[in-house]
DNA sequence: CGAAGCTGTGTTAACGATCCCATCATGGGG
DNA sequence: CCCCATGATGGGATCGTTAACACAGCTTCG
């Protein structure tokens, strides 16, 4: 009964496209490759036999008997987020056209799930995997070494990389924005960002302000914490009333992301908080909506779809190597960012 | 060499397992399954063998005995779109504990590349596939037809349901929010949305304000549409000048979703019309911007993470009939909206 | 003109797990 | 004491495709 109705497609097999063209199962394999030695009359034949009967080639089949997988995993701390989406975007307008199916793991920023989620990929045999951040478990970077496949960083710079890299210093991206406030005028400047160490890329921010604020000799530093990741909106405006009440005197507020930063801006309208005049505002990431809001966001502009479409590069290029039995040399792609001047600054 | 490497992992096999345990092959699957009949003792010995010299099964071997791919296929309009990616969360979430593996496609709004997408992901043979909306082309429903695997489109009530059906009626919404507006004294509302019917949610939305502003008797429907699908934050700015050129008596603007009533709202502020008193706006889909901004947008809140696991439930229930050799009759699950009552109406 | 190389195709043997059935103990009931 | 049901394990066959090699028929070139 289940057998019948699946009968139509499941029953459709190579074999039976062979018979129909009078070849054997592996003419007709060659026929659906694009690069392999055939005549060009059998290949049409094949092919509009192919595709009027509507056969579809078993790709589980395929995997297994040529040990390719055609899977690439990609791990992100979110999903739902506009800059990883657009690294997602960047890694399959790469991976699409090359044949290779993205298998997307949402690590919820928990280096424990996302010990996990490598262990579950690990299993459908990617041939490349790519990561965000450069922190993960032992276990974690055991199973990845052992996995003998092109890896990956996005988003860092780690110290001690697995392989290859393709980001940039969010630590210099936090220094770069506290001296551009510095320039503008500001002294008392604070930071808002989550309370655990669990967004690394929001924790080097805030080293890099800590830093800044050291190196141009301004008093203190004054941060906020708040939250785990990710930081959301409203979280921004509950953190501004904290860093009202602890530093009255602040005059610039850098956040770790926009989001953070426009709930604070909108804490400041309700609160009729000049925004520049009294408290300057600056984020990080060029969401969309910083481009939009009103007064619009001063933020760090990177490249998200860039990073994932070089991160794709890089592991095309691997596998290509890898052909040919080479292993290419750990890459570090250093991505640039910048300082975006709008009107909260 | 390359060999080499990989030969520490890819050596690995059931068959060493096997050896090492001194018992068959057979039997190390069944120490790997739960449900399988075999002595706790002998379980036991293999678990441990297995743990420590860090056996993976090959999913792909797995898969390809077993006829089961542990794939489900889901496909969203986009993925950078936080209402999507609470839906994708939501399947994840019912999905990943059941052993089944996501496999996500970006159709971009795009009838063709949904077309394309079935195509490339039904070779990996998935379980079931979760569409976004109703509407599909002929070829991709055929496929679909012919892959003998359940299939649950959401966010949408369609007509001709291919299968299962986990949406709301977007038409209704519309139509809710245009009473919401006329019992809250409007009389001149308008409507921002896409230029074309790409998203048919948002053409449903369209149709439900059509439909409730002639059952009001209010004298004419004002439509301004705007770019392709998804529709930006900004292009809602751009689109509210084109509005109160057209129309300056309007008084209330119902949006297709929440990014293109924020851009509205904060081109409203930079004009210095004040919202509501001289413009009220309505959104959909509260997103977080709505929640946050100022003043905070009236909208239409619909649980997209609800609509993502109720979905994996049908999925998950109808394998799990299929392995009886049952096949489950098409469901319907009508989703809740509800209107959001904030500061801008 | 024959050796060598190319092209197009067929044959065979995997790939690594699971399925189905057979087999062998073991133990309880007649 | 024997028979049969039950539980635990093993032995092949098998899933659909591709890799590797074989080979026939041509062309090319010394």
């Amino acid at each position: 009964m289940k057998r019948a109705e699946e009968g139509q497609a499941g029953a459709l097999t190579m074999q039976k496209i062979a018979e129909l063209a009078g070849v054997s199962a592996m003419t007709v394999s060659r026929a659906l490759k694009s690069d392999a030695s055939i005549s060009p009359e059998t290949r049409a034949r094949i092919l509009d036999i192919v595709s009027r009967i509507g056969y579809v080639p078993d790709a589980t089949a395929r995997m297994f008997a040529s040990r390719r997988s055609g899977f690439v995993a990609a791990l992100v701390p979110s999903l739902n987020n506009s800059n990883f989406a657009d690294t997602v975007r960047g890694m399959e307008e790469a991976f699409g056209p090359a044949g290779l199916q993205l298998l997307l793991g949402d690590t919820e920023y928990s280096l424990s799930r996302e010990e996990d989620l490598i262990s579950a990929l690990l299993q459908r045999r990617p041939e490349a995997i790519v990561l965000t951040g450069g922190v993960h478990t032992p276990a974690a970077r055991q199973m990845l070494a052992k996995a003998g496949i092109p890896i990956v960083e996005t988003w860092d710079l780690p110290k001690a990389p697995l392989d290859h890299v393709v980001g940039f210093s969010n630590e210099a991206a936090g220094a770069a924005m506290v001296h551009y406030l510095y320039e503008r005028g500001r002294r008392n400047i604070g930071f808002i960002g989550g309370a655990t160490n669990l967004d690394t890329r929001g924790s080097e921010r805030r080293a890099g302000y800590a830093r800044a604020v050291r190196e141009l000799g301004l008093s203190r530093s004054r941060v906020v914490t708040f939250g785990k990741p990710p930081v959301t909106m409203s979280q921004g405006g509950e953190a501004l009333d904290l860093m009202l009440k602890q530093w009255p005197e602040v005059d610039a507020i850098l956040c770790v992301s926009d989001l953070s930063a426009f709930g604070v801006l909108m804490e400041c309208q309700r609160r009729g908080v000049a925004v520049p005049q009294r408290l300057a505002i600056a984020g990080f990431g060029d969401f969309e909506v910083a481009r939009c809001c009103h007064p619009r966001l001063t933020t760090i502009a990177v490249d998200c779809q860039g990073i994932g479409r070089r991160a794709a590069e890089i592991v095309l290029s691997a596998l290509e190597a890898k052909k040919s039995g080479e292993v290419l040399p750990p890459e570090t792609v250093v991505m640039p960012f910048e300082v975006v001047a709008r009107e909260t600054v």
